[in-house]
DNA sequence: CAGTAATTAGAATATTATTCTGGAAGTTAG
DNA sequence: CTAACTTCCAGAATAATATTCTAATTACTG
């Protein structure tokens, strides 16, 4: 095995474990010794791969955004209709959820890269180039009535409510299953949507 | 003055301090001592009010929580009708978000509380009585339409797209404004619920 | 006023993140 | 193949910061 497969995978053993502490006792609580343990690695190994704790931190939360997004858009794009893209964006985004609990969780309860400088400035960069996909989506899909709507508030309206059923359902504070809230959501996100004012094309 | 009230007044201004630096800077980044300096108090003194650095960060979050649904349900009982209600609901959220940015940036972006054992049967307890209030309105507005949905989900539905869009709003991320965003957001919660099956009565 | 409990201050301690130093392991040039 | 080199790893030393402790001060109580 050459060096950058094992640096590679030392650096994701080293994630891995990182995820699991922050998911079951928080960013705080979890030591760097918790990780090093966790990853059967030693400070100066986690040191070399990275900066400090807050770079772990940054690296899981921008891979979890990442991770979101792609799936969101492939969701979208094998939908034919505006109607179908809403619907399989909200489904598709609870799968991802149900699928990656850990990592959902972790997006979802710590948003905490806001404080972060770096972590930041690359953060708003995937929004705005997601954001501009929304929208390129939204143009093309072949829809003739388009909700008149900025983009920031369009993402808040489909997928806010599955968001914050999503942050209770992964406590498991919640009685009503992910999959019977998947359709009532799916459901109130096109409806939502569909009420608003629209533009001819 | 009393002894109460110096007291009092004093965890008020630890709290304040914190309160600040927190969302300044982040739970993290923010030391005892920067606490110490904001309230101009002493090491000891925090001590004396609160248990630990968590036990500052509950009773704001808590406090938080507390007065986003007091506030809520304010608006919910002035309404005369579903959709009336569910329109202030929104509108109501959004202007104390406006109102009260840092005590709002700090509860949407800082879940941790979560992590918090004390803090979280505090909230489940919270969130249980605020939801029985919420399907007590429910049944009780005039509306002959029900919509049938369980109290999480319909939590989620209402408010969710607000919160989500409040976030970014609160970074100066967006290019509208909250008061426009107000009428969309509004509009938007009404049709999804709207739409959704109903119970007739 | 004497006595008591609450409050404050800041030094001492403990915990944990980070840095540093030395060496092992892999890589490349000759 | 080996010397020079680079990356990677381990754990001790250090630094930053939360927490505890001790003593002093302040407010109340009888």
């Amino acid at each position: 095995m050459g060096r950058t497969e094992n640096t590679e995978k030392r650096r994701r053993e080293i994630l891995a474990a990182a995820l699991h502490c922050f998911d079951a006792h928080g960013y705080e609580k979890t030591t760097l010794a918790d990780i090093r343990d966790g990853a059967r690695a030693s400070i100066g190994s986690i040191y070399h791969h990275f900066q400090d704790k807050e770079q772990i931190f940054a690296a899981l939360y921008l891979e979890a955004i990442a991770a979101t997004q792609a799936f969101s858009l492939r969701a979208l794009r094998r939908a034919d209709s505006l109607e179908a893209g809403v619907r399989a964006l909200v489904r598709s985004y609870l799968r991802w959820v149900h699928g990656h609990r850990e990592l959902a969780g972790f997006v979802l309860t710590m948003r905490r890269a806001e404080f972060m400088q770096t972590a930041d400035e690359e953060l708003e960069r995937m929004n705005r180039e997601f954001r501009a996909e929304l929208d390129t989506w939204l143009l093309e899909c072949n829809s003739r009535q388009l909700p008149q709507i900025p983009p920031d508030l369009l993402w808040a309206v489909l997928i806010g409510p599955s968001e914050e059923f999503a942050r209770r359902w992964l406590r498991g504070k919640t009685s009503t299953s992910l999959r019977r809230a998947a359709d009532t959501l799916a459901e109130a996100a096109w409806r939502s949507l569909n009420g608003l004012r629209t533009i001819e094309r």
